[in-house]
Formats: C-alpha cells, sequence, structure tokens
DNA sequence: GGCTTGTTATACGGTGGCGTACAAGTTGAG
DNA sequence: CTCAACTTGTACGCCACCGTATAACAAGCC
C-alpha cells in the first residue's frame, strides 16, 4: 500500500489559504500543487474537479464558522453579550477565519450557492446578537437595529479605508462596540 | 479623418459595467470588445495595455465618487446632517456606483495602489460624517465612533446575508441609521 | 527482494486571455 | 471621386490554466 502524501485535507487546507489572501480566482489547481511542494498528479484523485474542491473548502469553513465557534462559546460560559463577544473575536479577529470570511462575502455576490451558505452562516450570528442586546433591550425594532449595526460593525471595519487621525481602528471600534452593546453607554444627554 | 466610433470612453463605461458585476478579474479586453460589438483591435490604440484600461477607470470612478457627489450636495444646500445624508443616498443608493464602490472595495484588499485611491475617498467621507455628527455631539471620540457605525452600516450592509423576520432590510437599516446620525433617537432609558 | 496498491510526475489537448502586426474597411477633406 | 488618416477585423505567438492519460515511483506485505 502506498502511503498518503498529500491527503485531501492538504488541498483543502493550501485552497483555503489561496482564497484568504487573494479571493476566489486565486484558487488554482496548479498553483496549489506548486505551494504545496508536488504537481497537480495526485489533486483529481481526491477531488473531481476544481469545483468539488471549493466546495469542500466551503464546508471546512462553514463548520469552523458555526459548529466550532459554538463550541467554544458554550465551553466559556457567560451570559449572551459575553458569548455575542468572544463570537465576534473568534470570527474578525485572528488570522485564519477572518481573511476567509471577507473572501467568502464577496465570492457569494457571484454565486447563488455561496449566498446560501453564507446566509446560513450570517443568519446564526444574528441570533447571537439579537439575544445579546435582548438583554438589554426590550424593543423589537431597536434590538433589531441594534444587531445589525454590531453586525455590520464588525464586517464594514475590515472594508473600511479611512484612518482616524489621533487615534487608532482599534480604539475607535472599541467605542463604538460599546455604543452599540453597551446598554450604560447612552452618550450625551443621555 | 476616419471618425471615432468606438471613443475611448465607452471602454472605459464597459469596463466599469464589467467591474460592477464581476469584479476586477471580470475586466477582460476581449469580454469588453464582444461586449461593445466590435473586436478588441481598437483598444490598444487609446490604452498601452490592460492595466491602463483599469487605471483609467479608477479615474473616472474617483471623480464621480467626488467630486461629483460634492458638488450635487453643494447645490443642494441643508445643514451638515442633509448633506451627509444626500451623499450616502448617491453613493450607496442607484445602480451606479454602489456596485463599483464593492468591487473597488475588495480590489484594493490586493492592490496598493488602489487601497491608496479608495483611501483618498474613505477620508472625505469620513468627514463629511463627522462635520455631520458634530451638529448634535461634542465629544469628538463619540463623534468618531458614531462617524466609524454609520460609514460601516452602509458599507457592511452590502456585503451581509442574514434575514430580517418580518421585516425588509430597508426597515431595519433606518432605523439603525436613526440611532447612529439622530439626537433624538436615545432608545430606551435615554 | 518481488508484488501489490496507491501516489505522483510528465505529457498532452483544449480553452481563453494578452498584446502585436498588418490588412481591410470607413470616413471626411479636397 | 480620390486620397489620406484613422479605426477596426483578423491572424498570430505566447502563456496560464483545466482536466485526462499514462508511466514512473514509493511503501508496506509476504
Amino acid at each position: 500500500m502506498g502511503a498518503l502524501r498529500t491527503p485531501r485535507e492538504a488541498w483543502i487546507e493550501e485552497g483555503l489559504r489561496a482564497l484568504a489572501d487573494g479571493g476566489v480566482a486565486a484558487v488554482r489547481v496548479e498553483a496549489l500543487a506548486k505551494a504545496l511542494g508536488v504537481t497537480k498528479g495526485g489533486f483529481y484523485g481526491y477531488f473531481a474537479d476544481r469545483d468539488a474542491l471549493l466546495s469542500a473548502m466551503l464546508d471546512v469553513w462553514e463548520r469552523e464558522s458555526v459548529h466550532d465557534v459554538l463550541e467554544k462559546i458554550e465551553e466559556q460560559g457567560g451570559d449572551a453579550l459575553d458569548k455575542a463577544r468572544l463570537a465576534g473575536r473568534l470570527t474578525f479577529s485572528g488570522e485564519r477565519l477572518r481573511p476567509i470570511d471577507l473572501a467568502v462575502r464577496d465570492w457569494a455576490r457571484r454565486d447563488d450557492a455561496v449566498a446560501e451558505r453564507l446566509k446560513r452562516v450570517d443568519n446564526g450570528r444574528m441570533q447571537l446578537l439579537r439575544d445579546a442586546i435582548g438583554t438589554f433591550c426590550t424593543d423589537p425594532e431597536e434590538i433589531e437595529a441594534r444587531s445589525l449595526l454590531a453586525f455590520c460593525l464588525a464586517i464594514g471595519s475590515q472594508f473600511l479605508a479611512a484612518d482616524h487621525p489621533g487615534r487608532t481602528r482599534l480604539e475607535v471600534l472599541t467605542r463604538a462596540g460599546d455604543l452599540v452593546l453597551d446598554r450604560r453607554s447612552r452618550p450625551t444627554e443621555g
């Protein structure tokens, strides 16, 4: 029996790396092979074609983004606000999920199947936010509006190029997060 | 003298259309030619290469996004809040600038020259928001945080796939915008 | 060591894109 | 109507990529 020198998972992992820093167009079979130090010879033993790899990559991404995050949240405990904050950090800090998420988001604008998956994932995240904001806010419309604000802050800030003279993005982001997620921040004439 | 049957502007316009609905990878000389009903024969009379077209497209986009928007804002008048709101509508409603903006935003993540241009544009937009929010808010840190929130709301909502059961995205978006841009919306225990 | 089994390298055909060269076509001026 | 000037079509070489076929190769088992 021959050994498994470049297993299926290695292709998926390299594909996710390419997706993360070059978008879906950068996921090219021959480029992945070169990055893995092999040729594409073995690739088609695991995947019918490039689309099969893309699909497998999305499977891994969806599992890590939903199942794995929820698991970590549960084992941490805390109230709904803590959970939402941890979920945000797990997804949008750290160099693994964050760039993949952004690439998937752009990809979804041109591929309905990807858009469908992203919708499932985003709906789950929105529910975490609703639960969190519901702990200090009773108006359902305001809960929804604040949840949207919090989510858009997390995503939008990644796509924003503007400077904040005299401050860091992180500082402004923290303050903005407080405005949306903290009951006590009811600024000026609160 | 021969007439100008497919002028330079037509290539740029078609390029922007392709960029808007397929991303920068979809801006292909031969595809644009087909869309214009010609072959690529004439293209290289106007542009040294594909990059020259991309650069010209960005020039047009930047002028429309900054100069033209500022012009319309000035001729409308009103206070800083009205101006910021109009700027937001001109940029993120309507089917011309909005999809181009999103495509440029993703493009900027992989091209430093584009990132530089986007930063210039975004800085201008942020200043409009600071001026607007400064009309009812005095704390500079809160002004910055609210400006970031407003901007992220405009961008992030375009990339968000989640549903809002029982409501439309526009309804939630309007409420969220009020939370950030309206002094009177100081919800629950305001 | 040889055999079996699975993995990888190599070579190929097909497609589609870029940029160039030049021929064919069109247009307006005289 | 003719000519010059410009625009466009066509054909080409090049390269990168996909997917297939097949041969070379490694690894464990007997």
